[in-house]
DNA sequence: TCTGGGGTCCTAGGACCC
DNA sequence: TCTGGGGTCCTAGGACCC
């Protein structure tokens, strides 16, 4: 049985959904990510519009960068950028909403992000039945929530999410020849090659698919070990992945970003307290009872990051503990230093 | 003035058990 | 002349994704 798999990720999300809520924003240049604090602010982009993207500014981009591509633009007499802050409870809203389209028309679906789905469509048998289920998806989220996304249709989860990202916003591409489709595609297209992997392989004199479809099994083997054999597959369009349609919940953290580094502890603890309260306040939300793992992560001015994990001999269940254990392995990755101290984090795993 | 916050998965060495 | 060997858990770090 041939499979027919769809990914369907929406454009500029956040941004797009702020620019439905505020009709005055229309047309205009949005970035939603942290508060760009005239130049000072600390964070990246979350989401910029395309208009933003005009400009040169793009997600995961420091605020102070977008900041400045912005000043730019107004001193030549262009638009300045709207800078908001996300609300995920609103676009978590919206998410579940697209989520409930999709359901009407798939029995399979999988939430990637809280922007991304994919979803089974082999019951349509053909590529045309499915890509007008996917026109008629893309028109009900349209006519519902005033909001375009890209879908890819193809054989399996990689092609239909490489397709989704071919031609964004606002598409629709069928992946009939994923072979010829992948052969002049970046191997940075593929889910899971990132900026170090691109560098390795780079250097080797690989950058399209095609050249990575010329090493053998045995070479990535060595390079890259498991992955290695996985990415012998993807560059040939294989992907036997199912839809996963629940995700279970394998561990719930935190993090903090201070406005300035510091090393004042009464400060530092203060906030590993909202962090022990917040996580949890989620952990008992999403109804677990016991957790056995707490990591802490300490990031220095410099930016190097350590962690201190500790698993307890029996799961835990009350907040004191995790209180106390977080401050006993804050406090030692704390003393290895003088340096200040940038941000920590907190996570607890193996829940029951 | 660089570099968020939420996650998952993998690796590698050492401990420990049978 | 010998120092097994496989499985699993814990810990720290790193790559990657949205």
């Amino acid at each position: 049985m041939k499979r027919i798999i769809a990914h369907l990720d929406m454009d500029a999300f956040f941004a797009a959904i702020e620019e439905n809520d505020n009709p005055e924003f229309k047309g205009k240049p949005i970035v939603v990510g942290a508060d760009p604090k005239n130049g000072k602010g600390r964070g990246v982009v979350s989401t910029a519009n395309y208009k933003a993207r005009e400009y040169g500014i793009h997600s995961g981009m420091p605020i102070t960068e977008a900041w400045k591509l912005s000043e730019n633009a107004k001193s030549q007499g262009k638009e300045g950028v709207i800078f908001i802050k996300p609300n995920f409870e609103k676009y978590e809203l919206v998410s579940h909403s697209i989520l409930s389209i999709i359901k009407k028309y798939s029995q399979f679906v999988e939430v990637a992000s809280i922007d991304e789905f994919y979803f089974d469509l082999s019951f349509a048998k053909s590529y045309k039945k499915a890509k007008d289920i996917c026109l008629k998806i893309k028109k009900e989220i349209k006519e519902r929530e005033r909001l375009t996304c890209s879908i890819g249709i193809g054989p399996n989860k990689l092609i239909a999410k490489i397709a989704s990202s071919y031609k964004k916003p606002d598409s629709l591409i069928v992946i009939k020849n994923p072979q010829k489709f992948l052969e002049n595609l970046s191997i940075r297209v593929i889910p899971g090659v990132g900026p170090k992997t691109e560098e390795i392989l780079n250097s080797l004199g690989v950058f399209k698919i095609k050249d990575l479809q010329k090493l053998s099994k045995g070479e990535l083997y060595k390079l890259f070990g498991k992955f290695g054999l996985a990415l012998y597959e993807k560059a040939r369009g294989i992907d036997e992945s199912p839809i996963i349609e629940e995700h279970e919940i394998k561990s719930i953290g935190e993090q903090i970003t201070f406005e300035k580094d510091t090393r004042k502890l009464s400060y530092i603890y203060d906030e590993l307290e909202k962090l022990c309260k917040n996580i949890y306040k989620r952990f008992k939300e999403e109804g677990f009872d016991k957790f056995k793992t707490i990591t802490v992560t300490v990031r220095f001015k410099d930016f190097e990051t350590k962690t201190k994990s500790f698993t307890f001999k029996k799961p835990i269940a009350n907040l004191e503990t995790l209180k106390l254990h977080s401050l006993r392995l804050l406090m030692s990755l704390i003393n290895q230093n003088k340096k200040l101290i940038r941000m920590i984090g907190l996570r607890i795993e193996k829940l029951g």
